[in-house]
DNA sequence: TCGATAATTAGACGCTTGTACAATTGCACG
DNA sequence: CGTGCAATTGTACAAGCGTCTAATTATCGA
């Protein structure tokens, strides 16, 4: 994993909204745009953003359905960013 | 971890920047201040301000010699953060 | 084809934040 | 004390970001 998405991924997380609407999406195997619309107290609009932010990071990705969206986590991503956070911290064992 | 740490934890990890102090500080046992100052090319204020929101996100511990400051990891902050993404997205074993 | 519904995109607004410069604090050493 | 260095804090500003409304695209049903 590049710097570059290291980085979309950190943001990606880092705000609470959408770390909720990530949680909500793992928490599926997949899950339709209208649900989180009528879950989260926030627009159509912000959540439309805020999934193309998490689909940008790579953490998720789209299904077009008719008029329908849907969303599903992308595991190997996230996976990728923990491994990365464990290699530039040197979280693995310090001993070496 | 509560959902305002882990939120500080996710913003202090965001910016390249700021994540790159963090990573020098973990890569030494304990970092002084001044060495960062010679590394990166931005103000002191600066570099004390990153020192500052990764110390609220409890990801560093401050150590006060003389006029010298040093700054440690705190691993544990680390892991939890780390144990956190994985119960909120549920990344331990689908199939529980 | 027309209207309704789902979702994205465009533009704007206010708040946050990364950064710099200047002032201040804290400490060491004459 | 006073001078100088290390580090923090105050203030300010430009860029980024979360959010909204409005407009646009895409699709379904009649």
């Amino acid at each position: 994993m590049d710097q570059e998405q290291f980085t979309r991924v950190a943001k990606a997380l880092a705000d609470p909204r959408r770390f909720e609407l990530l949680e909500m999406i793992a928490g599926c195997d997949e899950l339709p745009c209208k649900r989180m619309v009528e879950t989260f107290p926030v627009s159509q609009a912000t959540i439309s953003h805020h999934l193309k932010e998490l689909t940008n990071a790579g953490l998720i990705e789209p299904r077009r359905e008719g008029q329908h969206g849907h969303y599903r986590l992308r595991p190997g991503v996230l996976e990728a960013y923990r491994a990365e956070l464990d290699r530039r911290l040197k979280l693995t064992a310090p001993v070496g």
